[in-house]
DNA sequence: TTTCGTTATATATTTAAGTACATAAGGCAT
DNA sequence: ATGCCTTATGTACTTAAATATATAACGAAA
């Protein structure tokens, strides 16, 4: 059993990008012309021309380049614009296609059943959600510990069920995001070195405040932030300048892991 | 800018539902026989049973039931695992048209932006994760207060960044999904009545042990379940047998909200 | 000016899918 | 037996989409 569903983005209530007018894109792109383009796909050239040409007019700006007569008899390219578009299509479709495949895991409709292990389409509340890869699972009965490597080098310590090990079915190797609230990190600008819970270092780079709490953003390196909500007494005595290096505290049970 | 993607469910490498078969099934349901299901489509008797055709032969359990000849000429009926295999295909569409619009929400490609905040399609290893109400919102600066209610009635208070409310667009009114780890969870035996943060009341239904750890599953009403993980000791001096009703308290701020 | 490979455009043909229509056969009711 | 409404099945027709084929226009280079 398996479920498939191709992916159309419409505009203007007409279908716009479709798979096939994507590959016949790629295709112009490396070919350099819609009738060499239309031969690599394959297609007839006169489709691959109406293809081109209703994409072209329904985008607000031009997907291509088109050249008639010169040189080589002129030719067609790719716009800046153009590229873009494909770029995101390809987001958009791994995006569908990661989905479609953990719904197909989750169903078993021979069998009547449709184990609905919450929501698929969700987006969490909480702020810090970071891409890390899976160093080790240590599994015992009820817990089991997950050590995360991040972009940075940084490593993250994750202690979750075990229960939860096996429903995500995690394994050494695997790409995930460690989820946690911004209300769990803690701030401290005297190093701390020794301890069971994860101690990374970052850069802060954003102060906001309120009557009540502190928002800190900070850079922990190559473009991974961390978000810490506190109260106002919590800070009060601590140095806090964009630009300080500081240290941050999370404990391992505060840690999710999303996949 | 709209996404579109037909759901189809594949078998044996040949498409097996697809939207216009599950509607013609729903109107066999309603009318009874094929012929009468394909003029309320519309579509032409012959195609409506070919599609019926196909269906029961990719199947491995009939999906309908026909009779020919009889009182009213015969008919056409659904079994009972056709029905649950409408149910099914009704829930997959559903989370299907759920992360399309989520995904179309976060998509601008026209300006050439996707603005991925985290992955859509994700499972997070938090054990809890129960559907909710919301009854208020009430924003400050950097914090806001979720009030919501569970099926039971029983109330929850989730503390997020105001950040995360605007992004998840939280309003008066609408399904979310109350997240926390079983590790936030705590287990009291004594009635505990005032509290700044979330008590409510659940009878133990399991418990599990290890070396370490005790994890306890607690029915909170209404098939909502909560799970709890703690230290040995720290229920050591406790009375915890299944079908005792407990005390559960979790921490405001330890409450994330999905959507 | 001719050549060349391309874009641009029109027209006829093929193909696939669905529709319309015709007909057989089943089986209860009158 | 006849009527009736259905399932079951075949054949011809319609329609939409893509393909095949032909031709004009373009513009640099030989």
């Amino acid at each position: 059993m398996k479920l498939s569903s191709p992916l159309t983005l419409e505009m203007l209530g007409e279908p716009f990008l479709l798979e096939k007018r994507i590959e016949l894109l790629h295709a112009i792109k490396e070919q350099g012309s819609i009738s060499k383009a239309a031969k690599a796909v394959p297609m007839s050239y006169k489709s691959a021309w109406e293809a081109v040409d209703t994409m072209n007019s329904l985008s607000p700006e031009p997907i291509v380049y088109r050249e008639t007569g010169g040189k080589d008899g002129g030719g067609t390219t790719i716009t800046a614009y153009g590229e873009t578009l494909l770029e995101n299509y390809a987001l958009l479709k791994a995006e569908h296609t990661r989905f479609l495949a953990r719904l197909s895991e989750l169903t078993d409709i021979q069998g009547g059943t449709f184990k609905t292990i919450g929501r698929l389409a969700m987006q969490i509340s909480a702020r810090n959600q970071i891409q890390a890869e899976i160093i080790s699972v240590e599994s015992h009965n009820v817990n089991a510990k997950i050590v995360l490597k991040l972009k940075s080098g940084q490593r993250l310590i994750s202690v979750i069920t075990q229960e939860a090990v096996e429903n995500l079915q995690l394994e050494r190797g695997q790409t995930v995001t460690a989820i946690f609230k911004s209300s769990v990190v803690v701030l401290s600008d005297i190093s701390v070195h020794q301890s069971d819970d994860n101690i990374l270092e970052g850069i802060v780079s954003k102060i906001d405040r309120d009557a009540e709490n502190i928002k800190v953003l900070v850079n922990i390196g190559k473009q991974d932030k961390i978000v810490s909500v506190m109260h106002r007494d919590t800070l009060e005595d601590m140095e806090l300048c964009e630009g300080n290096t500081i240290q941050i505290m999370i404990k391992n049970s505060d840690i999710m892991v999303g996949k």
